[in-house]
RNA sequence: GUGGGUGUAGCUCAAUAGGUUAGAGCACUGGGUUGUGGCCCCAGAGGUCGUCGGUUCAAGUCCGAUCACUCACCCCA
């Protein structure tokens, strides 16, 4: 019989690497909820048209990248390939400007996309989803990329450069883009068939197109960021002293564009160069229409992404990883011995300690043996000798000493060491 | 969706110009005198050589197809 595979871009995390996910989602937790982020819970299943509307029609996600399927009732579902757009629905669904004037929120989980697989890209991947809403202020979206920043730091990620851009907002933008357009005309023959095609369809993208001879003509191309309107312009200036304000260090990148329809302003990316052809570790942005767009009220957001599996791939290459092992194991020999041990596993469990031991009757060479590959700084031997006198040898697996403990002193003994 | 690379033990890899019972290291199990770990020594278990088909007296090895994994393009976290 043939065994069953997992579906192809969709990982088990197995034991030895969850420890890197918990160590990410408690620490993603903690700093979160210190700058006043509270978690959300959205469902993985969305209404189809819910990202349709929100992501953009024309987009690569939307076009060709979602899982997107008719129920047995004959409605259009699909798998969340980003939560924002679900972030939003529930803020609108719930009033949640009603509460307060700003809604700090973020969400973990997992996301869905079906491109081909590669290093740092998977078709199931996990994001820690940050957003804020309800307020314009430059100060905010300052304080989100510092505290981007301080995530990573206090995770001990290095080697990672921040880049920021203004994508104008949706009238400023629409006259760069057709000024933009009109100057890739001019050189067209010159431009890789992609980047025809992207003329017309999304003539910033042609920004990130790697042909050399594309980016020779887009050298002198318009940069958005020269021909943002005035108060797009003033907004990014802020935003820029804040960012010095918050000693946060930074890279201007008028080339970022991201991939995404909805967003203004402000946008960022956390980037690397260790991770193969996936050089984006985290990315975000403004995005002021998005709620009005689906049909909330016309209220500012502004949030961004973590990819976890990218993060965890970078810190794996920088940092040890660190076991998690019982601290205690039980060695028992003979029946009286081992139904015993057994109730005292229990016992020192209920007390808070680590505690594993043999279920299966095997010599004490053998446990031993077992107990070293464990870690444990301690080893509780018991045979029939002990059970006679009415105690347990205390081995110091470090020290190799060892002494007897009564047994009714057991768990308090233990949890002393 | 397109292109390249790779599929042999749980893991990392060997296997002469096709030729008997496909090997090693690590990991695993047991043992090295009564009940004591690491180092060392001995032994053991574990493989339909991804799958299907073809060439051949003979295929892990050659050919084809297929699947899987992987890297890259596209795009993105």
């Amino acid at each position: 019989m043939e065994s069953i595979q997992a579906v192809k871009g969709m990982n088990d995390i197995l034991p030895g690497q969850v420890e890197w996910w918990q160590k990410v989602e408690t620490t993603a937790r903690e700093v979160l909820e210190n700058f006043g982020y509270r978690e959300i819970r959205t469902p993985v299943l969305e209404k189809l048209e819910l990202f349709s509307r929100g992501i953009g029609e024309s987009t690569d996600i939307v076009e060709k990248e979602m899982y997107a399927f008719e129920d047995r009732r004959g409605e259009w579902l699909a798998l969340r390939p980003e939560a924002t757009a679900s972030v939003v629905r529930a803020y609108i669904q719930h009033n949640l400007q009603a509460d307060f004037t700003m809604q700090k929120l973020y969400a973990l989980g997992p996301m869905f996309r079906r491109e081909r697989p590669q290093k740092g890209r998977y078709r199931q991947f996990h994001q820690i989803d940050v957003e804020a809403f309800g307020v314009d202020d430059p100060m905010l979206d300052a304080e989100m990329m510092y505290m981007l920043r301080v995530f990573l730091e206090r995770i001990g990620l290095s080697g990672v450069v921040l880049h920021i851009n203004s994508l104008g907002c949706p009238q400023c933008r629409q006259e760069h883009k057709v000024r933009l357009q009109g100057y890739l005309e001019t050189h067209q023959e010159t431009l890789c068939p992609d980047c025809r095609k992207r003329r017309h369809t999304n003539p910033l993208r042609t920004f990130d197109c790697k042909v050399e001879r594309c980016q020779k003509v887009l050298e002198k191309a318009p940069h958005l960021l020269g021909s943002i309107c005035e108060p797009c312009g003033t907004h990014f200036e802020r935003v820029k002293d804040h960012m010095e304000q918050l000693r946060t260090p930074y890279l201007i990148n008028p080339r970022m564009v991201r991939g995404l329809d909805y967003y203004t302003r402000t946008a960022f990316e956390v980037i690397t160069d260790q991770l193969g052809a996936q050089n984006a570790v985290g990315g975000g942005g403004r995005y002021n229409g998005l709620a009005q767009d689906l049909g909330g009220p016309d209220i500012p957001g502004i949030g961004f992404a973590i990819g976890m599996e990218r993060l965890i791939l970078l810190l794996q290459q920088q940092q040890e990883e660190a076991r998690r092992m019982p601290k205690i194991f039980l060695a028992a020999m003979g029946e009286r011995a081992r139904t015993h041990a057994f109730l005292l596993t229990q016992e020192l469990r209920a007390a808070g300690l680590e505690t594993e031991m043999d279920y299966e009757g095997k010599s004490l060479k053998s446990q031993m043996r077992r107990a070293d590959k464990y870690g444990v700084s301690h080893v509780l031997i018991l045979g029939e000798e002990e059970m006679d006198k009415g105690v347990a040898k205390l081995r110091n697996m470090a020290g190799k000493s060892q002494q007897e403990i009564p047994l009714e002193d057991l768990p308090a003994a233990m949890k002393n060491l």
